[in-house]
DNA sequence: GCTATACTTCGTTAATTGGCGAAGTGAGAA
DNA sequence: TTCTCACTTCGCCAATTAACGAAGTATAGC
């Protein structure tokens, strides 16, 4: 139950469900979902944070920066099928659609100018 | 989005969960999950409002009484593959299995019988 | 009609949660 | 070793939410 609520509680939030199927396409590190959300580091951080204790994502530290995946084979089994679920069901998403093209665009960009978000 | 918020929020609290996880075997009345869940009728009654409105539940009136039931083949196909998620992951949870030893007896009992969680 | 009853709605309260900026941490650059 | 920078943690505030009891609604029985 507490594993299952977790999750739940995690997918509550739409914040936390566009930074989750931002990372469909592959790692993001913090600064990329800063710029997409357009939320403090500080509370993105605390919403990936929800994320991994719910085991529906993976961080991986490198140098300075922290990339986070979605969760792989090893993961247990409710949260892989809530991943699908919830990637099934938010397929045809406006907002998800619109967060996916400029992703593909921050995706691009050299990491340094994406970290620009911290020069606030 | 909203439909799916609406699914994760409903299944995010563990009252809600177990409420609807009790209909696993079938409809109950409002009273049979006040005597399964020990709390104010108001407040099932408000839990059980949540879970109708993500649509994973169903209320039919018979008379006085209320009676709530999982969402069936009609039900969008995000609540039944929701529905089908949850009741899986749960399925071995202690909670849960407890509850359903209660609710057996509950179900036994006359309807006036459990209802008489209304006379304090 | 009238009353009792099963449930819902409303108003309040306490606890939780999402947001922020400031301060802290730790790895790389200088 | 000192500074910079990407990120995290902390403390605070506003908004949301779960709980309750009281009041309201509607139906069965007298």
């Amino acid at each position: 139950m507490r594993a299952f609520l977790a999750i739940t509680k995690a997918l509550s939030d739409e914040t936390r469900v566009r930074a989750l199927l931002a990372l469909r396409d592959g790692e993001l590190c913090l600064c990329h979902l800063v710029g997409l959300l357009k939320l403090a580091p500080s509370t993105v951080s605390k919403h990936l944070d929800v994320l991994c204790q719910a085991r529906l994502v993976e961080r991986r530290k490198d140098g300075r920066w922290a990339y986070f995946r979605l969760a792989d084979q090893n993961a247990p089994l409710a949260v892989r099928h809530a991943l699908r679920w919830a990637v099934q069901t938010l397929a045809q998403d406006a907002t998800l659609g619109r967060d996916a093209k400029r992703l593909a665009a921050l995706r691009c960009c050299d990491l340094k100018e994406v970290a620009a978000c911290y020069k606030n």
